[in-house]
DNA sequence: ACGTTTGTGTACTGAACAGTCAATAACGCT
DNA sequence: AGCGTTATTGACTGTTCAGTACACAAACGT
């Protein structure tokens, strides 16, 4: 019945959160967005209502994903949890488990994750933008927590040790790498980084 | 033979670095560094070179003083190592270390590594920002590996660990709960991701 | 006491900004 | 084929921005 709109809604949503990536929040003009998406300004505030429209929706269309590939990537039978924390835990920080769509050369800027430059930059100010970040934080940690549960009771991690403490200081390694990416080391030492996380989990009980 | 100045430069560059802290470097205006310095727009131009000469230069005196607390709270004989490195993790996780003059009710926002948060949001455009931090960040790793090695010759730590190895971890731990803080998580849930992360080092060889 | 030198405050400028609006284009239904 | 509905576009507005220029104030040497 009526004009269909020509552009594709999660793609347009997608370029625009590499654009915020690249310059953040208040660095992105509803020009560049513009720009980086191909639509025009009235378009944008027709579909998205503005730059802070955009920048929510893009942050929602990040969590899906995160919460529908981190969980798929960790999830399975126990057996195999150790080693899938293990791959997590290296593909997270390289950028990896999102980028269906990033070249196999995964980026740096790509790698950090969105949600929590975001928060960095403007989560103290924006109560919505911190909500969105938590969340995402949320899903993530529980998904990890229950690997290590996992990995718990295949008998490759201390019965003891509490999972849900486990799985914050793993993603607050991860979110670290992101800083420490932003200094500007390369992939060699996030990698070292990630690998002694790994390597310190406690293997077996030690009473 | 000409007139003095009548502000204190350190105390403007501090000014200024609470209001980079609070709005990042993109949302903070001359005019925000103005009100919050008392400094006109003039005297701020004359003296620091305009809004990214003053970001640069409150960079450099956050890596002074960090350069001189830090190294100071971890050195020390080689019995109090461990026991150094427990106190400056849970410190710096919130923001202590560097507050000489925050008060005992330590906020987030003054927590969160300076030089981490201007890298994330500019560091990828910004090659001076990126350097300065990077220097930052090279400083406290030096200092933390320095004490680990001592906790080392203490017996304390795993003779067999890498020192340099274990020191990136421990402070990409603190820059991730720089990002978890951001999240909109309370200090009891830093506090435990910090004691997660000491309780994990390697205490005696397993081999 | 005067003049030179430097700090300080304010008014100004051109550019960039976020957001709005009216005109145009494309589709489905009748 | 025509009409109503919705997407799309690009120009427009008022505001804010970083940076500059200029006038004034203060201190010291002479």
């Amino acid at each position: 019945m009526a004009r269909p709109r020509t552009f594709d809604r999660d793609h347009v949503l997608h370029a625009a959160e590499r654009q915020f990536r690249e310059s953040g929040y208040n660095g992105t003009s509803v020009d560049d967005i513009s720009a980086a998406t191909g639509l025009g300004r009235g378009s944008l505030y027709a579909a998205f209502d503005g730059k802070h429209g955009v920048l929510v929706q893009a942050m929602a269309g990040y969590f899906d994903r995160l919460g529908n590939v981190a969980p798929k990537v960790l999830a399975g039978p126990d057996e195999g949890a150790l080693e899938r924390l293990h791959g997590y835990l290296l593909r997270a920080v390289h950028g990896v488990p999102l980028a269906d769509d990033v070249s196999p050369a995964s980026d740096r800027a790509a790698a950090a994750c969105f949600a929590g430059k975001m928060a960095l930059e403007i989560g103290a100010s924006d109560a919505e933008v911190q909500r969105l970040a938590a969340e995402c934080f949320a899903v993530l940690v529980m998904a990890v927590a229950e690997c290590v549960r996992a990995a718990q009771r295949n008998g490759d991690i201390d019965p003891d040790a509490d999972a849900e403490d486990l799985a914050y200081l793993l993603l607050t390694v991860i979110r670290g790498t992101d800083v420490v990416g932003a200094y500007g080391h390369g992939p060699a030492r996030l990698t070292q980084i990630a690998e002694s996380a790994f390597a310190l989990l406690p293997r077996v009980s030690r009473r």
